[in-house]
RNA sequence: CGGAGCGUAGCUCAGCCCGGUAGAGCACUUGCUUUGGGAGCAAGACGUCGCAGGUUCGAAUCCUGUCGCUCCGACCA
């Protein structure tokens, strides 16, 4: 390809709406433009390298054994219906009308389509397992897109669906697109790793997200560089120990605490209760219903596992009003113990287990009541774990101190059981003549935003730098001079017949620009090999080879071909 | 949906407070010079100042509304 063939519209300064470094460089280096807020055009350079990652992508389930299928984006709304997630997932669904009226959702992923397709076609064990993919334009109506690709409107998604007849089945599918994501990422330069995760609104029982390390992203880890322990935390536990129980007084007692509305006021004089020794009483609105939860005072509720654990579809802080109705006082004097009324839940982190001489709220403003016991003095529903990990906990597994860092998800595997197949009656008949749920798990890959995440990992001040395996051209050859006859042209056009010849990916920069463009745009477009022709370097019988990444080196005209195809061959250029 | 900010040339931004002929740098076109790291000089082209109302002799500037964009939060398969 040639330079002033294809568009490059390379920028010198970042547009005002990009704020992370790889928004900028994927506007900068001309390999995407904006439509509308989360909505993309890729240019020539970003579709080749988006290309490169969904064929990377293919190979891997390919080879794990997935076929690829290709789904509608226009869904019935009726599946949606009958799996129940019409209304569970309704704030992300894209819903459209056609002239008669019928409504449709645009696909934000599949499941239901692909339910409906093995209800329809596998009818016995012996077609199972089957694992069908796909990679397509999927649509969310994200309430706030940003950072490009990152979190867009539409994206481009690898979306797999495994249907097993067992458990053990299931698990084994579950494996090989787990090792498949491994690879995947390796492959594309990638350092991802994988955390345990929650499964949302998308159900399931077990479930791992890969996650690339970045200040930029929207997820926080924790993990333990001791054992490997690592998982969202949203999910994560620790191995931090539950409340010490104490001698304790035989009842409790009500104390005033006029103005005393928050933990950290009550923890200072005259007061002085230490937060780890009172009681946060917290009033949510689950799926309509109020309830109560109790965590320690020093602690931080986590909303997903609240979801996860009381199965809630939508969960919000009750309001103050709603709060008064309730409980007959304002937050900042809520407790559990007395005036609960009796249809009410009262949910408790587990670190509160066993937990005495405590201080909690009289629901009374300005009042709290002490020589609390949990066990003895509130009637507590259901144990959960409740809390959200924090940096330094003992880690669950070794004791070791847990760290936590930012991490975009790129990747989630979900065990999802029979949740669909039951609903959508995707059934088989098995070898002993029972009809029996297909055992699902569904695996998606974000193709466009771990392009994004790429350029988020590799880069530097003056560019991309991309990895040879997804770059939108391996090679950028540039001739300082490019009239047709002159000799750096002619030699660049020779290398660029040959390298193409051998199946090298080249670009010419065949623009009459100086040479400090051309080389500031190779360098700021990423390509991993740039071979330099000028007549400097020509009169000395060689050109110039630079790796991205690495250092430049003068070659022999005769022997540059042979470097690159080295270069290329060994994956990595120097 | 709450909070904050921004919409002026292709890009980055000034002008707005204090109303009076719409600007700079980069990019673009032409010419000359230059030619191994985002060149110099000269000439040129490019704007319904987001949109709609209002106030005013006169609005990019003041007022109201509206749309779009960005950030924080809520949300997130």
């Amino acid at each position: 390809m040639k330079w002033t063939q294809t568009l490059i519209p390379t920028l010198r300064e970042a547009p005002a709406d990009a704020e992370i470094v790889s928004h900028k460089l994927l506007l900068r280096a001309g390999l995407i433009r904006k439509l509308a807020g989360g909505v993309y055009t890729f240019l020539p350079l970003g579709l080749r390298t988006l290309r490169k990652v969904e064929q990377i992508v293919r190979e891997e389930m390919d080879r794990a054994g997935a076929v690829e299928i290709l789904m509608p984006a226009l869904q019935p709304t009726e599946i949606w219906e009958q799996s129940g997630r019409a209304e569970t997932a309704s704030n992300v669904l894209f819903k459209v009308k056609d002239s008669s009226g019928r409504a449709w959702f645009l696909s934000p992923t599949a499941e239901e389509v692909v339910t409906t397709l093995a209800a329809n076609e596998i009818n016995s064990y012996r077609q199972l397992p089957k694992n069908f993919y796909q990679i397509s334009l999927k649509f969310r109506d994200e309430i706030r897109p940003r950072f490009g690709l990152m979190r867009a409107k539409e994206f481009i998604m690898k979306d797999a669906y495994s249907f097993d007849t067992t458990d053990e089945g299931a698990m084994a599918s579950y494996k090989k697109m787990y090792d498949a994501y491994t690879r995947i990422f390796a492959r594309c330069g990638l350092k991802a790793f994988p955390v345990e995760a929650d499964t949302g609104v998308i159900g399931g029982n077990y479930s791992h997200e890969f996650m690339v390390p970045a200040e930029t992203g929207e997820n926080d880890v924790a993990f333990c560089e001791d054992c490997g322990y690592a998982a969202n935390l949203e999910k994560a536990t620790s191995g931090i120990p539950k409340t010490a129980t104490r001698e304790m007084g035989p009842a409790m007692e009500k104390f005033a605490t006029p103005g005393v509305v928050t933990i950290e006021a009550l923890s200072k004089p005259p007061y002085q209760v230490p937060a780890n020794r009172q009681i946060k009483t917290l009033v949510y609105v689950a799926d309509s219903q109020p309830i109560i939860i109790l965590i320690r005072g020093d602690d931080q509720l986590n909303e997903t596992k609240l979801m996860a654990r009381t199965g809630a579809v939508a969960v919000r802080p009750a309001t103050v009003e709603e709060i008064v109705a309730l409980l007959g006082a304002k937050p900042g004097s809520l407790g559990a113990a007395v005036k609960v009324p009796e249809v009410v839940k009262v949910f408790a982190d587990d670190r509160l287990q066993g937990a005495n001489d405590m201080t909690t709220g009289a629901n009374e403003d300005g009042f709290h009541l002490k020589n609390v016991s949990v066990e003895r003095d509130i009637k507590v529903s259901a144990w959960f774990d409740l809390r959200t990990v924090s940096a330094g906990e003992p880690c669950g597994k070794c004791h070791k101190p847990l760290k936590i860092r930012r991490a975009i998800e790129v990747g989630h595997v979900f065990k999802l059981g029979t949740k669909y197949s039951e609903k959508l009656n995707a059934t088989f008949l098995d070898a002993d003549g029972s009809r029996k749920p297909s055992v699902m798990g569904c695996y998606g890959i974000g193709v466009t935003r771990t392009l994004q995440a790429i350029i988020e990992q590799s880069n530097d001040k003056d560019g991309v730098i991309w990895p040879l395996s997804v770059a939108p051209y391996q090679v950028c050859l540039t001739p300082l001079t490019v009239a047709p006859e002159s000799p750096a042209m002619q030699l660049a056009e020779k290398f660029y017949t040959e390298l193409t010849a051998r199946g090298v990916e080249v670009i010419l920069d065949d623009r009459d620009e100086r040479p400090g463009v051309k080389f500031k745009d190779s360098e700021l477009v990423g390509f991993p090999i740039r071979i330099g022709i000028g007549e400097k370097s020509l009169a000395k019988g060689e050109v110039e080879i630079k790796s991205r990444n690495g250092a430049l080196q003068s070659v022999k005209t005769e022997a540059a071909v042979e470097t690159v195809l080295r270069l290329v061959a060994e994956g990595r250029p120097v």
